[in-house]
DNA sequence: CGCGGCTATGCAACTAGTTGCACTGCACCT
DNA sequence: AGGTGCAGTGCAACTAGTTGCATAGCCGCG
């Protein structure tokens, strides 16, 4: 499992707390590892029975108090020995594809709408991307350590969303030109 | 869930055992929805439940006797409904991403050494869809119908392993000029 | 003054997926 | 005779992730 190694890397970063976290997982994070502000809380939880972070209370005016947790030893150990350790590529779920390959037993039309969706929706995460690239790295040649490793991980997702993008556009011309024979 | 609507997109191409469709989980169909065969014999035993296929034993000589699915009419009526209702694009789970943005925290060595790994893993997979492109679809703009689907799937797959395998490349290049500085 | 929205945490119940094991019987190799 | 591998089905226990709800105080809007 990676989501306690995704929030110590977050933690690393920054600590923080559990709804801090939530909203991380909500931009960042979440466009390599997408996780509900509950399963955060839980893993946190895990994470302090298992001596991999460390939480202490901060009380607040104006708001709830909140836990703020912090990497602890053990956790920066786990994390080293999780790095260096095989993992297997990720099982590949695809529910489009599953939509695609059945395309002959319903609605052709309404198929293609909803590829378009997807298709417009790949766009603009493509676009977001794109401006975080744009104005985050604006000289990704000069970037080392940590930032140039945040970039590479926003080049994987602007990598992955154009290849999105371009297919969609293939299989609705495709299934377009089929249409129309 | 996409499982049932993967197994009855199968189906649909052929009926068959549960152990046969373990096998084209393991092939074809696997290659963008994963499942292993606890999965599929649990799920099968539900479908027939819900009436979604029919399931009669047939005995054979020299092998155990086998369960043979097939879709049902039930089954057609709950494929279309799902192919015309919008679905959510994939949440994303990419371990490989949160490893390289954690990478300050490890042995740089043996993270660009899983790095390679897996550039490698996916070149591979991208050679297996290349030689199944060649073979099995020389002319694709003669495709149609339930052909012309399997052949979008495919390039689909094809997309997203180039992605993969390029983006690897430069992370790796990326990372030992960084390196060397 | 009530309503929606934000910060903040969490339980309970559910669905989905993984892992390890168990059983049968045939074919083939050594 | 024993081992490996294939064909075939399945249970039990586990881990991971989702969904719905509960609580609670503050802020600003109309």
């Amino acid at each position: 499992m990676a989501l306690e190694h995704a929030i110590l890397v977050s933690l690393d970063e920054r600590s923080g707390s559990g709804y801090e976290l939530a909203q991380r997982f909500e931009k960042s994070i979440g466009f390599f590892w997408a996780a509900t502000h509950q399963q955060i809380y839980r893993t946190l939880k895990r994470m302090v029975e298992l001596g991999w972070v460390s939480c202490h209370e901060v009380a607040q005016e104006g708001r709830p108090d909140k836990k703020v947790y912090e990497v602890a030893e053990a956790g920066r150990a786990e994390l080293a020995r999780w790095l260096a350790s095989p993992g297997e590529p990720e099982t590949i779920r695809h529910d489009l594809s599953v939509k695609i390959r059945g395309a002959s037993l319903g609605d052709a039309a309404a198929l293609t709408g909803e590829i378009a969706r997807h298709r417009d929706l790949h766009a603009e995460r493509l676009d977001v991307y794109l401006a975080i690239e744009k104005k985050d790295f604006p000289d990704p040649s000069a970037l080392s350590g940590r930032r140039l490793h945040q970039y590479l991980v926003l080049r994987g997702g602007i990598r992955a969303e154009r290849a999105l993008v371009e297919w969609c556009d293939e299989v609705l011309a495709a299934m377009r030109e089929d249409d129309r024979r």
